[in-house]
DNA sequence: AATGCACGCCAC
DNA sequence: AAACGTGGCGTGCATT
């Protein structure tokens, strides 16, 4: 599919963009046109060639596509080379794969990766990382595989870049009201919510502790043993245990407090903004590749944190719909379908995983199969999670191995690769010298201790990686699949917010249907990019609703 | 005054 | 149910 497919290399010089059209991709991909146009003129040709549906190859979109949105030009595919280069880097890393990268240009480029998009490359260097790339994904395990995780990431890039341009809807008086009605009405600068003020001043009357800042877990705690309260930390689930006439307007401070210092008014004002169009929108900095798993992270609003308290602020314009989507248990499923399970496939069927755990008799409860479930994800040790570890192990071995697989692995020190072929990273030098210590002839126990927990720690990291990891995969062939959808409905809906395994879509009322429709579809072609005709399903739960608030 | 860390809580 | 995976971020507090 990359084959055919012509690439567009984009590059910033001094004399203005250059642009490289590479006739076909695959090796020795033939130049058949070299021009350079005017910054300013950038955005109508790129407009004019994007009629062909190339690829765009450049350094970085996260610097070259917004200003390419903010002149209302959009393109259908790209290859971010940052983004591919730390992906193939890590999958090559072992010898003799990695001299693909051991000439002097590319350590040039890897001292030079910090100004990436910053300082641009000359255009040279763009087409000469552009062909290491090619050869370094043709001696990669399972080029196949990588190379779908290269478009994934690429696509990824761009809708990171599209939502961040677009922005989510947020209704500022719908917020406020929220906060009124939990907070009461906006202080005045320098001071707090009354709401805050009355509990503070319950907790402390309670306590005896008349100048007490419930915010400081050192004074709250001091408060707490002189109360003749056995608290051995301040969190709110230890606190709740406990019966006290203070616990109760501590916990509701808690919260409120951290409502107001996270998302009250100080957030709406630093964070929503008018658009040029008139419209309210929050504008996150979404970061692909962020997370080492792949998954994405966000910078500034705390974009992957909204509460559901505050949800009911995402608000439609008049005439628009929101169609909401999030994944039922894609971990589990992921895993399955990674492992070949048939078994759990089967049990996983319905819409329902951990109920079908329950029918099969596996666990007593839902409750219990989600714990084991997580607990076998993460790495339990103790607890509820643990002891029901075995019954999984046995009813599905296969997928418990992969994890259980992973997890040695780790703690030997290896990496691990997602589906695609994502690789974990090393674990860090001062992991290998406690493990180098305790084999020394005169380590002590406490040496043996230390890296025996730190082996495990890595171990619960390599586990959980490969399945985050395959779901991050997942997740975004979904959302690249979805896109084409939306472009084909016209273009008009788009996404407009992505949570790990949720997607946000605003769309003229009027195609609501077709949208969801869409997600639905997208979801299936997702799950048979990655697995092929492994039966393993991916039910989704949708909500066409008017704000986020009311999706779930 | 700026910086870094610990804590705690939010999301998945 | 318990504190086991990935993060961002606000606050308090010690250090520079």
């Amino acid at each position: 599919m990359t084959g055919a497919r012509a690439e567009v290399v984009l590059a910033a010089a001094a004399d203005g963009v250059h642009l490289t059209v590479l006739a076909r991709g695959g090796p020795g991909g033939a130049t058949s046109a070299h021009e350079v146009v005017p910054p300013r003129d950038l955005p109508a040709r790129v407009r004019e060639l994007e009629t062909a549906h190339p690829r765009w190859v450049w350094a970085d979109t996260a610097t070259s596509y917004p200003p390419l949105l903010r002149a209302g030009v959009r393109v259908e595919r790209c290859h971010d080379l940052r983004l591919c280069r730390s992906i193939l880097r890590a999958a090559l890393g072992a010898p003799p794969l990695s001299e693909v990268w051991d000439s002097a240009a590319a350590d040039e480029l890897a001292d030079a990766l910090p100004l990436f998009g910053a300082q641009p490359l000359p255009p040279e260097e763009v087409l000469a990382e552009r062909e290491r790339q090619r050869a370094a994904l043709a001696h990669a395990p399972e080029p196949g595989r990588l190379a779908t995780l290269l478009a994934a990431e690429s696509a990824g890039a761009l809708i990171a870049a599209e939502m961040s341009h677009d922005g989510l809807p947020w209704s500022v008086p719908a917020h406020e009201r929220i906060l009124a009605d939990l907070l009461g009405p906006r202080p005045r600068p320098g001071f707090r919510p009354a709401a805050l003020e009355r509990l503070q001043e319950q907790v402390r009357t309670e306590l005896a502790a008349p100048r007490l800042n419930p915010d400081s877990p050192v004074e709250l705690l001091r408060a707490l043993r002189g109360a003749g309260i056995e608290a051995r930390t301040t969190r709110s689930w230890e606190l709740r245990e406990i019966e006290h006439p203070a616990i109760a307007p501590l916990l509701e401070y808690k919260k409120l407090a951290r409502l107001h210092t996270a998302n009250g008014w100080a957030w709406l004002d630093a964070w929503v903004h008018t658009d040029p169009d008139g419209r309210t929108r929050f504008h996150p900095e979404y970061v692909p590749g962020g997370v080492v798993t792949g998954r994405w992270a966000t910078r500034g609003g705390g974009a992957l944190q909204l509460p559901r308290q505050v949800r009911g602020a995402v608000v439609a314009d008049p005439g628009w719909t929101l169609v909401v989507a999030d994944v039922a248990q894609l971990e589990p499923r992921v895993l399955a379908a990674m492992a070949r399970d048939e078994r759990m496939a089967e049990a996983a069927r319905g819409r329902d995983l951990y109920q079908g755990l329950v029918d099969r008799g596996v666990v007593d409860t839902r409750a219990h199969a989600k714990v084991a479930m997580l607990g076998a994800l993460y790495g339990a040790t103790t607890g509820a999670s643990a002891e029901l570890m075995p019954r999984l192990v046995r009813a599905f071995p296969r997928a418990i191995g992969v994890v259980e697989d992973a997890a040695r692995r780790g703690e030997a020190g290896d990496v691990v690769r997602t589906w695609l072929g994502r690789t974990s990273p090393l674990p860090p030098a001062s992991w290998n010298a406690v493990q180098r210590r305790a084999s020394e002839q005169d380590a002590t126990a406490a040496d043996r201790r230390r890296a025996g927990q730190r082996a495990r720690d890595w171990g619960r990291f390599t586990r959980n990686f490969v399945v985050q990891g395959t779901a991050a995969e997942w997740a975004l062939c979904w959302m690249a699949d979805l896109r084409g959808r939306l472009r084909e409905l016209g273009g008009e809906p788009h996404l407009v917010f992505f949570l790990h395994d949720e997607v946000v879509v605003l769309t003229p009322d009027a195609l609501a249907d077709d949208v969801a429709t869409a997600v639905g579809a997208a979801a299936a072609s997702a799950g048979r990019l990655l697995f092929g005709t492994f039966p393993v399903d991916f039910p989704l739960d949708v909500a066409i609703v008017d704000d986020y608030g009311k999706a779930d």
